[in-house]
Formats: structure tokens, sequence, C-alpha cells
DNA sequence: TATGAATGAGTATTCATTCAT
DNA sequence: CATGAATGAATACTCATTCAT
């Protein structure tokens, strides 16, 4: 009979196997023959698993994503304050660790959905971008219901995204420092969330 | 002398001839023949007053967002309320004329700001961030004089203009509707910001 | 033997399983892939019954063939003028049905023949071309028998042959119109050909 | 000022100085860098003066015909029988010279036109075919004029053009002896063209 | 007998920039 | 001052066939 394959697994494992080398190479600058010697399969092995080079990104990236909105997950359940809540979200993706790496790889991303991005792309974007706002609004309803922040605060949960992605761009294209950029954003905005307990 | 301000004008001259080619074009398909044929001039003399291709399309760039300063910088004296003032400020960018094909630009712009940028257009970037803040801070600053906000709005002008240019990428990447986003965070945080009246 | 059989009964029943999927891809554009799909086997299976793809193929124009040389036989035998019978000849190819679709693989066929034939095309379009040559000499003889053509219309049989294949090329390669050639060319050489009935 | 080229010129130059390599290699096995190898000039620089691989082969693919065509114009004013004139005529692409290699290419082309052919491939190819079917006419009328052969004669020209295509496609396809062809059937053609003197 | 996973060669084309005139 | 001819690097993807099981 013939050899079964896993190819749910096999597509993980070459997905895996590439990771760093896309880490290094860049979306752009990582060819075909590299990912198929990297994987120790052939080029044509490659497209067996894969559509095309395209997906083999998305792969590999959602890998990041998955991971990184897994650590966002815990913020959730942490004991603490949810204005360190959202310090903590906010500051997870410029921590000095490789996600710095990942950081250029998800610009490098973005950067090719915003010029010759497909439907699938956005659609990609669209449900990571869900799934982030979703656990920012677990943080700000835990934040609501325990009183401490107003009500308001769900309506600019979206925005809080949508300045979280300006800032990764910023970082590189406007010379940002993005911690400083959080700390001032957060202090002054629970400065106006924040409820002032009546004396 | 006069060379040197005949070179200047020149330069204004090829920038303004090829304006439309490049909003019909866009960054990476307008070649540098087309440049040159449009501008009624041979491809060498093209680097006799630029130093690239980037350079020509930094300086239609720059009249873009000269021109988009402008209009922003009137919103100030505009006898409305502050609030108002915010929602004419970010919505202009996202109006349905031309101004649309400039934006397209300007993504362009950043996309390969977000790869391939090098110091110059960081410092091209830095510097329209700081003139467009500039102006959303006077608008802040009138809307706290006057009593309409609260002073810590001047804590989130910065983030702000973070968030306008995430929306710009995420309006394409993830087909989010910019009005609509608008609307509801400033809504939102006007809430926040908006002083009471009397108590 | 009754191995064998079934062997040679596969064979039959794979390709007339992708009889339509060729008609509809054509030569080049169907793959093995696709083929061992049609036939619900798997594609190792397909090399255990030809020998490689180009087998297939031939496997499948032959059937073709062998249908359109049956129907040119039947001419033979119409209670026609010989005039006739040679138009409905050189007609029978060009005619409105799905046989257009069978003459662009025909043609296509042509064109590899052309170019990276093998010894064994080569022996499969000379036996073609005699069989089809046969017809004509029949048709021809039998209308010198009845004395309606001159018997020197035996000697340009073959070149009518040959015309017959340049004209499915030129049909392609030159625009042109297959009926509108026959009629001319045909109509001219009975001129000549037949014989004037005594004065 | 800048560097003046006969733009024309060069393309016949490069043209020219590619002849051998593609009569050696074919069309297909033809690569842009053996052509800018061998032409002495820079990738980029054929596509300063060709379009594509296409119209390079085209180029030189004309050059034959072309050549071939002053030859064949040359028989009309030969002093000798308008049926050895048209031996000469079929004859003429056979001939055990150069010209067998440049059939092969014509070949090829043919081949590449039956399947991917452009537009332009068959402008090309309507073109050459009319011009030969024009010397072929001019033959044909002087043998009339002179009374050599029957009117009716002309109304095969065009037919005898579309079977010397066939003859050239079936010497590879099917084994054919081109001047046993040729010969069988001009003689048998000249029996019923050529007029019986009245005894 | 049947399978299907693995393979890997091979090539046209664009365009910013330079520098000889 | 102006020109425009010349350059050349760099990469994805297909599919017939094989052979281990």
């Amino acid at each position: 009979m013939a050899i079964v394959v896993d190819k749910e697994k096999k597509r993980t494992d070459i997905a895996c196997a590439c990771k760093e080398i896309l880490l290094e190479y860049g979306i752009k600058n990582l060819t075909i023959s590299q990912i198929a010697k990297t994987a120790g399969i052939g080029k044509g092995t490659v497209y067996e698993y894969f559509k095309n080079k395209e997906d083999i990104v998305f792969e590999i990236i959602t890998t990041f994503i998955t991971e990184h909105e897994k650590e966002l997950n815990n913020i959730v359940n942490l004991d603490i304050s949810t204005k360190e809540k959202f310090f903590h979200f906010f500051y997870h993706m410029h921590k000095a660790n490789n996600s710095h790496q990942q950081l250029n790889i998800y610009r490098e991303f973005l950067a090719i959905s915003m010029t010759t991005g497909t439907q699938e792309m956005i659609d990609f974007s669209t449900a990571c971008r869900e799934r982030f706002t979703n656990i920012l609004h677990q943080i700000t309803q835990e934040g609501i219901d325990k009183g401490e922040i107003r009500e308001e605060a769900q309506g600019i949960v979206s925005a809080l995204i949508t300045f979280e992605l300006g800032l990764i761009i910023e970082v590189h294209t406007a010379a940002r420092n993005p911690k400083e950029d959080i700390e001032t954003f957060l202090n002054s905005l629970f400065l106006l969330l924040e409820k002032k307990e009546k004396k």
C-alpha cells in the first residue's frame, strides 16, 4: 500500500522548520529553494503541501500570532489591576525578545497586504484583528464589572487595536519609542477612564 | 544664484508635471521613463534634478501633504465645537474626493517605508507626523481653554495621530470602514473628555 | 491469458473515461493526476497500463481516428457522384459538430509530432495516413471504373491527403476558411478530372 | 549629445548575429541569455530592440522567408517550361542545403502557431502565404498565356500552397519523401493540366 | 496489483541608474 | 546642460515519472 502521510502534520513540520529562516531573511528575500533545502525536501514537495509561497508565510505567521494571542490571553487572568493589564497588553508586542524579529515579519506582511494584498490576506488580518479585539474587550469588561473603569471604555477598544497597529508602523517609519508612547497614552487615558471614587 | 533658483523651479516643474501619472500608476508602477517623457525631458536629465526615483516621489508626496496640512489648518479656525473639529480632522483624509487617490499613494509610500525605508524617509515621516500632531494640539488646547474638554486630552493627542495612521492601514488590510470607526471612537472618547457642566 | 484480456480491457476503460477531459483540456493541459482521478485509479496505476502520457493520448486519438475512418468509409458506398464523395470526404473533418474539438486535439498532436515527435508517433501517423489514402483510392477507383473521372486521378490521391493535412494547419495558422478552400479546389480539380462526355 | 543609434539597423544586426544559434538550438531551446551573449550585448539591451523572444524569432524567420521568396521569384523569369517552374517551385524548399535547417525552424514556428499562436503570428503566416501564392499565380498565368496549361489551373493554385505546407509537415510526421511526392503529384497533375495539342 | 509521495530542472523579463558623448 | 543606450540581477512554479510499501 501507499505511504500514508499526515498532510496536516507535514505542513506544520515544514512551516516550523522554516520559522527561523523566515525571521532571518524576511518574506521577500526568502526563496522556495531555501525553504525546500531547510525543510530537507524537494522544491516540488513544497507545493504538495502549500499552494504557493504566500501560503507558507501565512502558516508561519499564523503560528506567531497564535502564540502571541495565547500570551495575551494569559493577561486576562492575571491578578493585577485593569490598568496594568492594559499596559501588559500593549507592551507585550514590544518586548525585547525574539518577538522583535516576528514584528519585522508582521510589518513586512502588512506592507505586502497594503500593496499587493489578496482577499485572503484581508480575511486573515480581519480575523486576527477580531481575536485581539475580543481579548481587550474581555479585559475591559472585567474592569467595568469590577468598577475600576467607566463603561464608555468599551467604545474605544476597537480604536485601541487600531492604535496598536499604527504604533507598530510608526516604530519603524517615524522612529517612535513604543513604550514611551504607550505609557503616555495609557496614563492619560486612564485619567479619563478611571472612576473617581467620590470622597 | 539665479541658476540655483532655476534648478529649484525645474524640480518643482518636473514634480508638478508628474503628479497625475503618479496618482494614476502608483509609486512602483511609475517608471523613470514615464516621468522623463511626461516632463518632456530625457531620462538622464531627471537625475540632474533628483537624486533618485524616491526623491521625485518625495517631492510630489510633499505637495500632497502640504496641501492636506493647509486644509487641516483651516479647521482650527472654524467656528464650530472642539468635538466637531476633531471629527473634521479625522474625516478629512477619508473624504470621497481625489484625496482618495492621494491616500493610495501615501499608503504605498508607507508600505515602502515599512520595508525598505531609508533614514530619509523616516525623517520625512517624522516631520510630517509632528506637523499634524501640532495642529491637533492646537485644536485640543483651544478646547481646553474654552472649557469644552478636560486637560488630560493633551496626553492622548499623539496617540490619536497614531490611531489615524493605523486606520489608514486597516482600511485596506482589514476592510475597516473609516467613518464608522472614527465616529464610534470619537463619540466614546468625548464622553470621557467633555466636561460635565455644573453639578 | 484472462489477465491479458483484462489488461487490454482496462486500457480501453481508462482511455474511454478520459476522452472528454482530453477534449476539454487538450493534450498539454491534461495531467496524469486528472487522468488518474477521472479513471478512478491511482497515478501509479496509470503506468501499469500505459507506458507514458503519450501512450494514453495515442489510445484516445486512435479511437477518434477510427471513428472518423468509419464514417469516411460510409461515404464510399453512398449512392452519389464521385465528385460529391470527394466533397464529403474533405468536408467531413470540418463539420461543425464535436469533431471540431477532436480536430483541435489532432492539431495539437500534430504540433507535438512536428517538434518532439518520437518514432512511434511517426509510425502512428504513417499508418493513419495510409488508411485514409486507401479510402480515397477506393472512391477514386470507383469513379474511374464508372467512367466519371479520368485515370490520372489516382496519381494525385496521395497529394490530396497532404492537402487535407495542410488545410488543417492553415485553418489555424493562416485563418483559412476550410469549406471555401475545399470548394474552390475541388471544383477546379473536377473541371480537369471529369471526362467530357463526347459531343 | 546622446549617442545616436540606428534602431532598425541594430535590430537587424542582432537578428543576423543570432541566425546560426537559432538554427542550431531551435526556437524553444534558444534562451535570451544565449541571444545576448551571441550578439555581444546585455540581456536588457535585447529588450530595447525587441518586444520579446517571439519578436526576435520573427525577425530571423522573416529573413529566411524573404530570402526564400526572392529565390522563388527568380524561378518566374527562368527560360524553362511552366511544368519545370512548378517543379522548381516545390523542390526549392527541400533542397539539401542549409534550407533544411531553416525548414526545421519554420516547422517549429508552425507548431507554436498551432498551439499557443498569437494573432500576430497568424497575420504573419497569412501574409507569407499570400506572397507565395502570388508567385505561383504568376507562374501559372504565364503558362496559361503561353498556352502551355489550361485556364483551370488558377483555381488550384491556393490548394497547391496548402499542399506544400502539408508536405513540410508530413516529411517529419509521416516520413514522406518530399521529392517523390512532389514528382508523383506534379506529373499526374500536368497530365490533366497540359493542353493536348489538337491532333 | 495498486498506490501516491517525492522529485527538480529550467527561463523570460523589468527598470533604476550610469556615463560617454 | 542634456541625453538615452546599455545594463544584469534575481525567482516562482509545474508535472511526468518512479519506487518503496
